[in-house]
DNA sequence: TTTATATAATAGTATTACTATTATAAATAA
DNA sequence: TTATTTATAATAGTAATACTATTATATAAA
């Protein structure tokens, strides 16, 4: 299981909280237990997205929050860890979110487009995690999700499961695909196909519009369509 | 124009070297035309493949070189710009590939399909460029390619031009599959999603096996399967 | 009350990413 | 020829980054 519900203040209302399971391997500290602690996540996705990662520092950091380098130093070993936590934490999130909105839906085919949907788009903030915005997150693993493990020490990191909640989506994913057609050869790449193309091609959309054929409109929808033609005509 | 033949020792052979034109905004001094330059490309594609562009240092480069720090600083501004001229490289030297390659064929499938099979496929070093070993370089694109443009800086390097040659060839694929159907939507899209899913199927392949599934053989010819298949249903 | 334990702040260090200054060599002009 | 410009290279720095070790303070248990 990767998340559960729990309850928070339950003297005074049933204020039901979404947590990410996350991997301990991951920090030094757990950031969930601790006022300091989630502001380390809460400023972290705020700076990486308005910074980006290359300039992001536990120093700025610490600045944002009003605590010491050496604070955050006690929550994560480094800002490389930091980055997989926030990755992991949101792809927790998607699993989550495509298992809640895909519950109730029996047509493999109609299953698998809202999956599409919800893996190309910009999700508002959901005000059940109240320390992450997701909508910034989504930004986030757009712009640096893949350096989480396009690192020299992948192969470490995969021992230590870092990866295991893309792994788990990939997966999910991958059984929509079959659903749909029980015969395609390649349901764990054409599942990591649609989810690293929906940030590349929204990347490419916002910064590189030759690269793509969406720059006209900078609309999501336009990836929606394109991802749907590219995956229903490959399953058919 | 991003390639030409140019003569080496004219004294001597007749030696035929590919070179391939650089933006020279990429670099303060043009490394082609010293030996010095020449060792800096060389060894800075050695290091980088071997212990990944993070860890990848000037001074490192020029101890393995046999210079100083400041040496290599004449050559380059910092090590993104060394990173993205490699890669710039890399798509120029594609480009001639391609061109080359598929020249004498008629049949836009069969062109597309070499094309597909170039982008897919660890080449053997061409030995006509001399300090540039393309297997290497190959590597590089696989792990640090879209580190290229993955930053908070890709508009303003863009409009210096960085990623033209990479445009370049994506609009000459995105012509190869119009040459195919004239009325598919995403040309532009397609081409981009063929290049970037071949690095990152490769990468997944080797290091996170899950996430695909060529995980068995870790033949590269799986990938190029997956792609034409991909690629040839989408536009039929 | 003492002692352990957890937490936090201070003050460091090694490395990285550069830059400014000085030295040397080659090319050109007087 | 000598003087002078120009180009190139080496030395020696600096500011910032990514940490770590040590000390101080607060809290809780014995």
């Amino acid at each position: 299981m990767y998340f559960c519900l729990i309850k928070e203040q339950p003297q005074l209302v049933m204020n039901l909280e979404v947590q990410i399971k996350m991997n301990p391997s991951l920090y030094l500290r757990d950031p969930e237990l601790s006022e300091l602690g989630k502001n380390i996540i809460k400023y972290s996705i705020e700076l990486i997205q308005k910074n980006g990662f290359e300039s992001f520092t536990f120093k700025k950091l610490a600045e944002a929050i009003g605590t010491t380098e050496a604070g955050v130093y006690r929550y994560f070993e480094n800002k490389h860890k930091l980055l997989v936590y926030l990755v992991s934490w949101y792809w927790g999130w998607l699993q989550f979110q495509i298992n809640y909105q895909t519950n109730n839906l029996t047509d493999p085919i109609v299953k698998l487009k809202k999956v599409i949907k919800i893996l190309a788009s910009n999700v508002e903030d959901d005000l059940t995690t109240s320390h992450v915005d997701e909508s910034l997150l989504y930004q986030i693993l757009i712009s640096e999700g893949s350096k989480a493990y396009l690192t020299n020490h992948v192969e470490q990191d995969n021992k230590q499961q870092f990866f295991k909640p893309y792994k788990d989506l990939c997966n999910t994913v991958g059984e929509m695909i079959l659903a749909c057609n029980t015969k395609y050869k390649y349901p764990h790449s054409l599942s990591s196909t649609i989810i690293e193309v929906a940030h590349l091609q929204n990347f490419f959309m916002n910064h590189l519009p030759a690269l793509t054929d969406m720059s006209k409109s900078k609309d999501e929808k336009e990836i929606i369509n394109y991802l749907e033609d590219l995956v229903f005509k490959s399953i058919k």
